[in-house]
DNA sequence: CCGAATTAATGAATCGTTTCAATTCATTAG
DNA sequence: CTAATGAATTGAAACGATTCATTAATTCGG
């Protein structure tokens, strides 16, 4: 069924180790045989059986990627950046989904390591990142993304949460917002409580200061057009005056439910701040402010130190590359 | 370096094939062999090599989907319907990104033929699909995504475009407006043409309605934005009273560019219509009316064509599955 | 207690590619 | 004309898991 090297071989009248330079280093062969090679190649229709390669090189060319949430336009974002990286090496990246359960992550990641990846890419679930600190004793380099390596055993990339946090309740402040609303969950992610950590700074910095925590399942436009009527059905004067949501998608459920009612308006009595700034933030009912990560650079850094580490093997050893988050403003948080 | 079976079997004083039946077929060995050898396994770190095993087996558990945007959601739902149907089968879903050039879908449509994939969902970039057809000749089976298979040469599921685009249209026809703009391509993609011959179906069945054709590049909130200034800077006799976008990202972009105007007024002056229903079309700045269509149905269905494929080995030999379109009224097409 | 039937365990052969030491052939310098 | 160099080609060995025909051990009926 299968045509192998062997058949191109005898087709051709040479040996496989011919065939297998004019697959690999064609300029080590005669022009001629190369030649000949290619017609047995296309009139048997061979195709490399990319098992048997790995098999024998022992590395593949592909590096994992495992992400929080694949619908999250942050981390496909992320996945392009980092495909372009990767493609400058020659090597691809394949893509997957932990959905925010600790389960799924132990589950791909040995996936990916049976597939012998030349490293991974993972923004983990949780700080418990024993199971990734014996796959990479075990030989497959790992960099974290999105996310800092406190005691170094990885090298990381991420972007300086707390920082972000703060901004986002800091120009709440500076408009004039007094009560405050956080919303994001689970907190054992630690993007999620780190961001928390920043808003709680900004404001105890500020006299007269209340910030409430609402924590949220995940965090999805569902979860938010949740909290949203939630937030409708209160009395007026329990109803905060801003909110800072985890992230953009949260922040455009929350939007969504508050618009419909008349009762509410936002800015004017709800102002909301985002994170991430997808490009869907800009185009939402009323623009989302919003911080934005450098998303795509993420994941191109994210490679560069992967491949560092495996090819000067070690010369990038527990690196930490952090990025500062910028504030975007628009309609969501206008004076007036 | 590496351990292998060998070494497993070695300090578990078992013969490797022992080994290989502990991690396949358990129930065929002894309750305590089996507690031996996972013992070794643990101390020594064992991790299977995919490769291997894969050279061994000759087929692949992963079932590739190929793809023309990962950043369109409507295609990331289709994705997500597909791992959960493959899920069931206990197979994965290999992601990847044609990104509309007919160069890359070359290229990875044999990346995945090395791989040697139980199978492949593609939608195509053109309705050239000689290199499909090849693919397909050589053993591995494939079912078009999105597109039909004219001559049923592959087994497909797909929307019917035509009756979207002229549901589309006649509902624009239905509020009144008479200077229809279709928006969309670049035109050799088969979906783009057939929703512009329903466009076209819907205009020419009423009296005195206009249809202009802008063609694009391609289908993002970029391309849009640019049409939108492109609108706007024409002189207003010029104007469409209305638009029907190829999908909902180039209506997002062509609403963002027109929204900043305070000349031109949607849906008073231009009614807007998209095409996917992806989750952002509800969120956007003035909700954007849309033609629904069943994603992650669309990806199940083609993973259970697949299978029912493979295993009963062309069973559904050029099965052809077509779902119909929805039509989802708001905000961008409301009588006043 | 024997032979048959059942259950466990064995290990050589296999999958298809790449590698590399060895061989062949042609060319050039001396 | 010989020896030395270099270029092309060869083919067996290796990668690591799985399979399957065999062998070994155990159980059971009579």
């Amino acid at each position: 069924m299968a045509v192998s090297v062997r058949d191109v071989a005898k087709k051709a009248g040479v040996s496989v180790g011919t065939v297998s330079n004019v697959l690999n280093t064609p300029h080590k062969v005669a022009e001629k045989t190369v030649v000949k090679v290619q017609a047995a190649i296309d009139s048997l229709g061979f195709v490399r059986n990319d098992a048997a390669r790995q098999l024998r090189a022992g590395k593949s060319r592909s590096i994992g990627l495992l992400v929080l949430d694949v619908r999250n336009p942050f981390f496909t974002d992320i996945a392009r950046g980092a495909e372009e990286a990767a493609n400058d090496h020659n090597m691809s990246v394949l893509l997957a989904n932990s959905d925010e359960t600790q389960d799924r992550e132990k589950q791909l990641l040995s996936l990916f390591e049976e597939q012998r990846v030349a490293g991974l890419l993972v923004s983990p679930v949780t700080s418990d990142v024993e199971e990734l600190k014996k796959t990479q004793a075990r030989g497959t380099p790992i960099v974290l993304v999105d996310r800092q390596s406190k005691d170094k055993s990885f090298c990381s990339v991420s972007v300086d949460d707390v920082a972000g946090g703060e901004m986002a309740v800091q120009h709440l402040i500076d408009i004039g917002r007094k009560n405050i609303l956080f919303a994001g969950g689970p907190i054992g992610i630690e993007q999620i409580a780190d961001r928390l950590k920043g808003a709680e700074r900004a404001a105890s910095k500020n006299k007269g200061v209340h910030l409430e925590t609402y924590v949220t399942k995940n965090l999805t436009v569902l979860e938010g057009r949740a909290l949203g009527d939630e937030i409708l059905n209160r009395p007026k004067s329990k109803r905060p005056d801003a909110i800072f949501a985890a992230n953009d998608l949260l922040a455009l459920g929350i939007m969504q439910a508050i618009v419909v009612s008349t009762e509410v308006s936002i800015p004017k009595d709800i102002a909301i701040v985002g994170y991430d700034d997808i490009s869907y933030a800009s185009t939402a009912i009323i623009s989302l402010t919003s911080i934005r990560q450098p998303s795509m650079l993420i994941g191109a850094q994210a490679v560069e130190l992967l491949l560092m580490e495996t090819e000067n093997s070690g010369s990038a050893k527990g690196r930490q590359v952090v990025f500062q988050p910028e504030l975007v403003v628009r309609d969501t948080t206008s004076k007036i």
